[in-house]
DNA sequence: GTATAATATCAACACTTCTTGAAATCTTGA
DNA sequence: TCAAGATTTCAAGAAGTGTTGATATTATAC
């Protein structure tokens, strides 16, 4: 669980790459195809194909093809996974923190019921 | 907010510093000097302070000066708004993810009492 | 004030990572 | 099969990052 959760942190501490994944997270549940956000991030097709494969290993999108066109998705179980991670570590010394936390979860919950 | 995270996720993908993170966690609410972090984790002094620095700009760990010696501690602050940060960009599109991370959430704060 | 201990800063080298042009792969339609 | 579109792979140069020896700073004790 830790060695996937460093990828994960690396994976997103690169700005091509936390941009690529926020419009991923955006575009939920459709997804987009890699010509899409080439396009929407004015990149080149290598590199957003390039950093998008970053995000597959750490396991943080997934990709299916469409004819010629390839969909990439936001796997939020690997958010849910990092976010385990960081609670596990962090929040496992303060309950105080973890009441601070859940009322961020709460907050964020209700804005997207 | 964004400036912050991204900041915060290039500090913790990386892994001396993520180790030295990790045991600021662990040694909570106490902290630890630099130079008893230096020995733990086997680095040189001025590794060590160079990436507590990185850790602080990111406002991931505080320092306070203790004689002689600099005292660090997580900071959780920084955590929570990382997590937050997770949570408002990745949570709001999914109330069943959300659901998931908060049982995750539920489960950590119980271990944590 | 001087010496010593503990950190921090600096500069430079080694190392890694990011991007990119070119070429290759995979898919569809003719 | 051939051509064209979409993506991926490859190799290399550019840019960024991490570590470290040397040096500087800060604080204590004498």
């Amino acid at each position: 669980m830790s060695l996937i959760s460093i990828g994960q942190l690396q994976a997103l501490g690169q700005s091509t790459r936390l941009d690529l994944f926020k419009a991923l997270v955006r575009a939920e549940p459709h997804g987009l195809l890699v010509g899409e956000l080439a396009d929407a991030l004015h990149l080149k097709a290598n590199t957003t194909s390039m950093n998008l494969n970053r995000l597959l290993i750490a396991g943080l999108v997934s990709s299916t093809r469409e004819g010629k066109s390839v969909r990439y998705r936001a796997d939020l179980h690997g958010i849910e996974s990092l976010i385990s991670y960081l609670l596990e570590d962090c929040c496992a010394g303060d309950p105080t923190l973890c009441a601070t936390i859940r009322s961020h979860l709460d907050h964020a919950c209700q804005e997207a019921l």
